[in-house]
RNA sequence: GCAUGUGUAGCUCAGAUGGUAGAGCAGCUGACUCUUAAUCAGCGGGUCUAGGGUUCGAGUCCCUACACAUGUACCA
């Protein structure tokens, strides 16, 4: 027998022996009169006129002493100590107290009071089983000194944290702060496009084509249409026919799906914002974007600057603006503003940035500004004017037919959100999806796919508008000071253990 | 993808130069009616990630595979 089913099965022995008492150890019905906080909240009063309570949680901590035990029981706002004596419970109860272990969920029923060293617990009259753990709990003990608490035996094996998630969040209770973040922040959004006039909508996830972005597909198939389908990796044609619909202002926020490498930046689904709005441009979504920021900033965060890597962000300033071919100038000297292509690939060349024959004058502009400019770029950073050949869906500069009217907001290095003036003249879009379609023959296995569906209600008419993505995970790894996306996605995506 | 590192008990970790696997916690038995990393005494617990190889002998050396981390390339 392995060690493992040894304490399964002790635990299955003591719980054969609440069977044997007639004692369900997985009741239908349990009921408390307080979270363990509202017994810290109001000590003096709970002391003091010690009022019957019931608490229910889970055991985190259990110290026997014979005929009396100590133990600490948790719930999700908080825990306490319990102090149970055979003469205060009574024979028959203290067996089930004895049954007790470490990860069990129980409820005890008692008063408040402070111990001889000097604890307040709660003296337990009653106590009950309401959930037999059997497989053993990875055993974490802290021991606070002089106001800090050290944890012994912290349950940090990476891999595990990931793949038993529960356990992280049971052991590690501090990782559930990322999570909660990403929960405010996600409101907060909401909240931010309700009051701006914004309708949420869902459109499909499982779509006939891909497209919006720069991405490889999951395919997956329909058995009674018998027919091929893609997850999406991006929202962006369908709120578009939204747009063309009729409705003015719309943004979802939904996962979308990338059949990519998985690194510490990227996992295969990630949640995603998108946000279209009729008759505004590329100036409405950096007002949007400043003003988004500063709103989670004040009102989830409830400051003007978050630090990462002990690098002080300002939220809520106005963002620098800055073109592509400008930052490029700065940061490496190079003047690709003419777009001449032999010239830009020889720089290229010089600097070893990769030269592939799918790749136009644009794509290795942006190259260049990938290999020179973006990790330069801490401070949050409207990057403007951005290549044509690399921003199918963005309409060009009126006066440079090269250039595109689109941002990316850069932070730390990273890319935060994505915005453009959309394209909304057909023939446009036809011809860029063809060169897209062009870009896929010479080997970009990435470029868009042309959607003559979307193609079509493009004829029926667009307002001029403004778009913007937000890479959802990346915003919180950035406001939580995690460099591992894994760290900010509840279940990421692992390989299988054998 | 590539490079480097890690993988030993349920958990956290030791195991120089190859010589039949160790600790703490947790578990079991016993003692203990105010403990708090409770304590004390005793006991049990391992296909050392998997598969090959070298060797009289491999947790340790070599090869392959797998998982995870970090760096790097591409992408949000």
């Amino acid at each position: 027998m392995d060690n493992q089913n040894q304490l399964i099965q002790a635990r299955q022995q003591k719980m054969q022996r609440l069977l044997d008492m007639g004692v369900n150890p997985y009741p239908n019905r349990s009921s408390r009169s307080h979270i363990i906080k509202d017994l810290w909240d109001n000590q003096q009063k709970f002391t003091d006129d010690e009022q019957k309570v019931t608490i229910t949680g889970r055991i985190i901590a259990l110290r026997r002493q014979g005929k009396v035990g100590f133990g600490n029981v948790a719930d999700e706002s908080g825990n306490i100590q319990i102090f149970v004596r055979k003469d205060n419970v009574g024979e028959e109860n203290y067996e089930i107290f004895k049954s007790f272990d470490l990860g069990d969920f129980c409820q005890i029923e008692g008063s408040c009071f402070v111990t001889q060293m000097g604890e307040y617990s709660v003296r337990a009259t009653c106590v009950t089983m309401l959930a037999k753990a059997v497989r053993p709990l990875p055993v974490v003990k802290e021991k606070v000194v002089d106001g800090k608490t050290i944890r012994f035996d912290e349950f940090h094996d990476i891999e595990l944290r990931y793949r038993k998630r529960y356990l992280d969040l049971l052991l590690n209770p501090e990782h559930k702060h990322a999570f909660e973040l990403r929960a405010h922040i996600i409101s907060g959004m909401r909240r931010f496009f309700e009051n701006r006039g914004f309708l949420e909508v869902e459109t499909p996830i499982l779509t006939p084509l891909y497209g919006g972005a720069h991405a490889r597909p999951f395919n997956t198939h329909h058995n009674t249409l018998d027919m091929e389908l893609y997850l999406r990796i991006s929202i962006e044609l369908y709120l578009k026919r939204l747009i063309i619909g009729g409705f003015e202002k719309v943004y979802e926020i939904g996962k979308v799906f990338r059949n990519e490498g998985m690194d510490r930046a990227h996992n295969p689904e990630f949640t995603l914002l998108e946000l279209y709005q009729a008759y505004t441009d590329l100036d409405g979504m950096i007002e949007l974007t400043e003003s988004l920021f500063k709103f989670l900033a004040k009102e989830v965060l409830n400051t003007d600057t978050v630090t990462f890597h002990n690098t002080e962000i300002n939220l809520t300033a106005p963002f620098r603006k800055a073109s592509m071919l400008e930052l490029i100038k700065e940061y490496s000297g190079f003047d690709a503003s003419d777009f001449d292509y032999d010239k830009i690939k020889t720089f290229c060349l010089e600097h070893h940035i990769e030269v592939t024959s799918a790749a136009g004058a644009g794509k290795l502009i942006e190259e260049i500004f990938n290999h020179f400019v973006e990790p330069k770029l801490l401070q949050p950073t409207f990057v403007i004017d951005y290549p044509r050949e690399i921003s199918p869906l963005a309409k060009a500069k009126p006066d440079d037919p090269n250039l595109v009217e689109r941002f990316e907001l850069f932070i730390m290095g990273n890319e935060y959100a994505n915005a453009f003036t959309e394209l909304n003249d057909p023939h446009d879009q036809r011809k860029r999806l063809e060169d897209q379609q062009k870009m896929r023959e010479m080997g970009d296995a990435e470029a868009n796919v042309i959607d003559e569906d979307f193609l079509e209600a493009l004829e029926y008419g667009m307002p001029p508008m403004g778009g913007i993505g937000i890479g959802i995970d990346r915003l919180i790894m950035l406001l939580t000071d995690n460099t591992s996306i894994k760290e900010v996605i509840l279940f990421p995506q692992m390989k299988p253990e054998n």
